[in-house]
DNA sequence: ACCTATTTATAACT
DNA sequence: TAGTTATAAATAGGT
C-alpha cells in the first residue's frame, strides 16, 4: 500500500528501513490501540528496532475479566509489562494537573479573581476579550429566545385553531338530526369529553432533550393538556 | 477501511467483536510479521479478547531480550509498589479528564462558544456572571491605572523638585565669591553639565517588569530623563 | 514533515 | 466460520 508495491524482505538502506520502521510502528500501535477499544481486549505490544531503540504500547486495563487473566499470564512469566505503562501514566498526570492548573487560572481571571499580577496590558486584553464573549452570549440568549418564543406562539396558535375546529364540528353535530341530544348538562359532557379526548392527540412531544425546554414552557405544555 | 466508516468505540454485538477481534488481529500479527523482515526489528506481540482468549506473535530472537529488559525494569524499581499505587492512579486520570474536560467547557463557555446546549435560564446566568466578572476586571483595570499614574507622577514631581533645589543651590554658588566665573558662556556649560550630570542620579528605574508599564508611561518617562 | 498514488486492510454482507 | 467486494486506511516513494 504505496506508490509500489514492495517485497517483504529486508529494506538494504538503513535511511528507508528506518523511516520505514517508524511509520508501520505507529501503523500498528494505532491498530493496536483499536483493536483495544474496539473489541475491549488487552494487548501488550514491545518491540525492538534493529537500532536497538525500545518501544511499546501497553493497553490500559478495560474489562475486568481481560485484566485479571493479563494479571496471571504476568504473573506466570514472572515480568512487569506494566513498568512502563505506569511511567507513562505518571506522566500524562503531571501533564493533565498542569494543563488542569491553568485552565482554572484562565477561568478565575475571566471570573474576576487572581487578577493581581495580569500587567495592564494584559487587564486590557482579557476586559476586550470577555466584552466581546459576553456580547456573543447575549446574542445567542437573544435568539433562543426569540425562537422558542416563536415556537411557542405556533404552537399555542395550532392548538387554538384545532380546538375552535372541533367546537364548531361538535356545533355542527349538535344540529344534525342524528345528534339529537337530551338535556343541557348531556351537551355540556359530550363537549367536554369531546374536547379532552381530542387534545391529546395534539399533545406536543419536545422533540430533544427535556433539559433543553424551559421551565416555564414545559409548565404552560403540561397545564394546557392536563386533563380534567 | 470497509464497505463502511466505523467509529473506534466498543463493538456492542458480541459476535461482530468477535469477528472483528479475529480479522484484525491476523491484521496485526501480519504487520508485526512484515515489520520484523522488512525493519530487521524484534517485536513482542501478545493480546487477549475480551472472552479471555490468549495469542501472541513473538519474532524471532525477541524474547530473550525482551524478558531480559523487564527484569531489569522490575529489579531497578520496587515492582510491588507499583501495584499499590495503580489503581489510585488510574482514578485520579480519570477524575482528572473529567474535570479537564468540565473546565474547557466552561470556558470555551466564557468565551461563548458551545452556547447552543444551554438552556435559557443557564443562558441568562452566564451573561449575569459574565457582567458581573467584567465589571471586576474594569474595576481592577481602572484601579491599576490610577495607581500607576499617581506613582508616576509623584515621580515626576519628586524629580521636579530635585531638579529646581539644584538650579537653585547652583545660582547659589554663582553668588557665592569663590565661585566667580569669567564669562556667560563658561556659566552655561557649568549649568549644563551639572544639571545633566545630576538628572542621571535621578533616573528612575521601573520596579517590575517592563511589560507591566502603561505604553504611554514609558514613552514619558524616556522623554523625560533623555540626556541632549 | 507532508503529500498522494497505490496497495492493503477490513466492514458489511453472503 | 470462511469468502467476497466496496470502501476506508496505510503507506512507498517523492518533495
Amino acid at each position: 500500500m504505496g506508490r509500489g508495491k514492495i517485497e517483504i524482505k529486508m529494506i538494504e538502506n538503513p535511511t528507508n528501513r528506518q523511516v520505514t520502521y517508524s511509520k508501520r510502528r505507529n501503523g500498528i500501535f494505532k491498530k493496536a490501540q483499536e483493536l483495544t477499544v474496539l473489541c475491549d481486549a488487552k494487548v501488550s505490544l514491545i518491540m525492538f528496532s534493529n537500532t536497538g531503540k525500545f518501544h511499546e504500547y501497553i493497553s490500559p486495563a478495560t474489562s475486568y475479566v481481560t485484566k485479571m487473566i493479563f494479571d496471571q499470564y504476568q504473573k506466570a512469566l514472572g515480568v512487569d509489562l506494566w513498568q512502563a505503562h505506569y511511567e507513562r501514566m505518571q506522566e500524562n498526570l503531571r501533564k493533565l494537573k498542569e494543563i488542569n492548573n491553568k485552565l482554572r487560572r484562565e477561568i478565575r481571571q475571566r471570573i474576576g479573581e487572581d487578577l493581581d499580577d495580569l500587567a495592564i496590558n494584559e487587564l486590557q486584553e482579557l476586559e476586550q476579550n470577555m466584552d466581546a464573549s459576553l456580547n456573543v452570549v447575549r446574542e445567542r440568549k437573544y435568539h433562543v429566545i426569540k425562537t422558542q418564543t416563536e415556537t411557542y406562539k405556533k404552537k399555542v396558535r395550532n392548538l387554538e385553531e384545532r380546538h375552535g375546529n372541533l367546537l364548531l364540528d361538535f356545533e355542527a353535530k349538535l344540529e344534525d338530526p342524528h345528534f339529537g341530544l337530551v338535556d343541557d348538562e348531556g351537551v355540556y359532557d359530550a363537549a367536554l369529553a369531546l374536547a379532552n379526548g381530542a387534545s391529546n392527540l395534539y399533545a406536543f412531544r419536545l422533540h430533544h432533550h427535556p433539559d433543553h425546554d424551559l421551565h416555564h414552557g414545559r409548565g404552560f405544555a403540561c397545564h394546557e393538556l392536563r386533563l380534567p
